[in-house]
RNA sequence: UGCUCCGUGGUGUAAUUGGCAACACGUCUGACUCUGGAUCAGAAAAGUCCAGGUUCGAGCCCUGGCGGAGCAACCA
């Protein structure tokens, strides 16, 4: 029964969202010929964020699933606010997601010609004019949401006149504000938008593709809806902020339809997320401010962040597929989309060693100088992984909040007299330690290892409470590890009366030096993913080399001993 | 004093033609464990914004309230 309704992923059922059920009953009643065909259509003034992820996976998705196509659309109406810049990152962002648009990679400047014949059409139809008025006139004309508009003396121009003036105004006769295109429709209509909406106004400055050609360039209302048209596309998905453009929307493509076919505007709701901001103004800020180091800061919610921060695209869109479409507009726990990368890595990371705040181990009943290769799992949740041998040696380093002086009863780590296993290694026994007096800081703690206990031999059936992550003084290498925390200390750091900045977290970056990993790390390069032991997951960042690997921490594993102690 | 959209455990989503409010995250137990991870078992947690109405029966349909969001860029 479930079949239609629902389906499956891993066992869970993921229901389809109100969207997906609109598609499938157009597909059944066979609007537009029973075809699906969506658009993603990005502004090229940003990077792409997680937000943009959730579009990106309904619009490549949906169509991916019904047997259709999606195109991707930058859409470049305002030369002043686009830049080239951002188009690679887009396209490198939507890749990375593991979606592809194929051939259809399209420009909303593509159809500047064909959006201008429009124009020309609707002015010779009466149903556009030249303003002369400035904007702050035509502002006020148009009256507010409990205030009806009022008519612009130019309203009732003649076509000749208005097609004539159009034109000036694209041969860059008339000056920047001084005229614009709008669309005759009704200054009464409770809907703002509908009060004769500019359509064209006059940038002078050069577009990134289609450089001083145009001297008019078309307003987001005349361009989406009529690309959408141009482009065959069925379903254009957007969120709920355009819901009150839907009936201009559907204005302009009645006055282009030439047979059954039209394009379809849906809402859905935009992607909040707990503790961070997701407005490109908003991360834009953080970057030039220096708050963060870019737009690929591990801290960033940016696609190209959350990549270089560790997340893999299948995390974010299980994630998103969790999270679903509705028009609630909602905030999302961030402890959620932290899930869904623990889930993932946690099948596909291997595990490996390394300390971040190391304190000596000498083992004072182990030879000076020997070394012992012990065999450690690579992964307990895929055997396929395999193993590797890494070196134990009398002097290792071990974290130093696995020791204690004198600790609580529950704490199974070591402490004086107490036993540990070395995991995949021996047991030790803690006889002593040493400490500075004056900083009373533990400088080294001497144990003693029971030979018998290693790992796999038949005699090692010792129980113990604890097992310690480890790494052998002599051969570890020395690493930076970068520890991040949420960018903000508050859930809705911008639905506050103060200034989002006031939330930002102090300590969202904490750089660890002087960290001790296993040598097998030595050959890890920028991206590889590895959970260490008893911490968390961790991936090789970009400023990583030979001499100074760089780690950075995704997110840590679920810790029940620092929750504890709370 | 407008228009549009939206109100289901703490959070996000389900609930087919009106039929015992379900799942996930989070929280809390316990088991297991050479990761205090993972896994497994279990618990607490909403009676569906409110008030009426229709109905044998309403989260779902109707009416009226209340609450929230969006809309007054020559931005998208």
């Amino acid at each position: 029964m479930n079949d239609e309704n629902t389906r499956e992923n891993e066992g869970t059922k993921i229901p389809v969202s109100f969207i997906e059920q609109i598609i499938i009953d157009d597909l059944k009643e066979g609007r537009n010929n029973g075809r699906i065909h969506t658009r993603f259509p990005p502004e090229p003034n940003g990077y792409l964020h997680i937000g943009h992820a959730k579009a990106i996976c309904l619009d490549f998705g949906m169509a991916e699933k019904y047997g259709g196509k999606c195109n991707l659309r930058f859409d470049d109406t305002n030369p002043v606010k686009e830049e080239i810049e951002y188009i690679d990152s887009i396209r490198e962002d939507i890749h990375w997601l593991g979606f592809d648009w194929e051939d259809r990679e399209y420009f909303a400047s593509d159809y500047f010609g064909k959006l201008y014949d429009f124009a020309i059409d609707l002015i010779n139809r009466g149903l556009a004019y030249v303003d002369d008025q400035p904007s702050d006139l035509i502002a006020q004309q148009k009256g507010s949401p409990t205030q009806p508009g009022i008519e612009s003396p130019f309203r009732n121009r003649p076509p000749d006149e208005n097609l004539d003036l159009f034109r000036r105004m694209n041969e860059g006769e008339f000056d920047e504000g001084s005229r614009v295109l709008r669309a005759k429709i009704d200054m009464k209509n409770p809907n703002m938008h509908m009060r004769d909406p500019i359509i064209y106004r006059i940038i002078k400055a050069p577009h990134h593709r289609t450089g001083n050609k145009w001297k008019v360039y078309p307003m987001y209302d005349f361009a989406h809806g009529q690309c959408d048209f141009f482009e065959g596309i069925t379903h254009s998905l957007c969120t709920l902020e355009f819901e009150v453009h839907r009936p201009l929307y559907d204005w302009f493509t009645d006055k282009l339809m030439t047979s059954s076919y039209r394009p379809r505007q849906i809402e859905f709701n935009r992607l909040n997320l707990t503790y961070t901001v997701l407005s490109k103004r908003k991360l834009l800020e953080l970057v030039r401010e220096g708050k963060v180091r870019g737009w690929d800061d591990p801290r960033m919610p940016t696609l190209c962040g959350l990549r270089r921060r560790g997340y893999t695209p299948e995390a974010i869109k299980r994630f998103i597929e969790m999270i679903g479409y509705t028009k609630f507009e909602a905030i999302n726990d961030i402890s959620l989309l932290e899930h869904a990368v623990r889930e993932d890595l946690n099948m596909r990371a291997p595990r490996v060693f390394g300390v971040l705040k190391p304190l000596k181990v000498i083992i004072t009943n182990y030879p000076e100088e020997k070394t012992e290769e012990v065999t450690i799992i690579n992964n307990p949740e895929d055997e396929s992984m395999g193993s590797r041998n890494i070196p134990f040696s009398r002097e290792l380093y071990i974290e130093r909040d696995d020791f204690m002086e004198d600790p609580p009863n529950k704490f199974f780590r070591l402490a004086p007299d107490r036993e540990v296993r070395l995991k995949g290694a021996f047991i030790i026994k803690c006889e002593s330690y040493r400490k500075n007096e004056t900083t009373g800081i533990i400088e080294e703690v001497y144990c003693t290892y029971d030979p018998d206990t290693r790992s796999g031999a038949n005699n090692s059936q010792k129980k113990v409470k604890g097992t310690l992550h480890w790494v052998s003084v002599r051969h570890a290498i020395d690493a930076e590890v970068r520890i991040y925390d949420r960018l903000f200390n508050h859930e809705d750091p911008t639905g506050q009366k103060d200034d989002y900045h006031k939330f930002l977290n102090s300590d969202s970056l904490q750089i660890l030096k002087g960290c001790k990993l296993e040598p097998s790390l030595r050959s890890a390069r920028p991206l590889d993913r590895f959970q260490f032991q008893r911490l968390g997951y961790f991936c090789v960042d970009y400023d990583s080399s030979e001499d100074n690997p760089v780690f950075n921490q995704t997110v840590s594993l679920r810790d029940s001993w620092s929750k504890m102690r709370k």
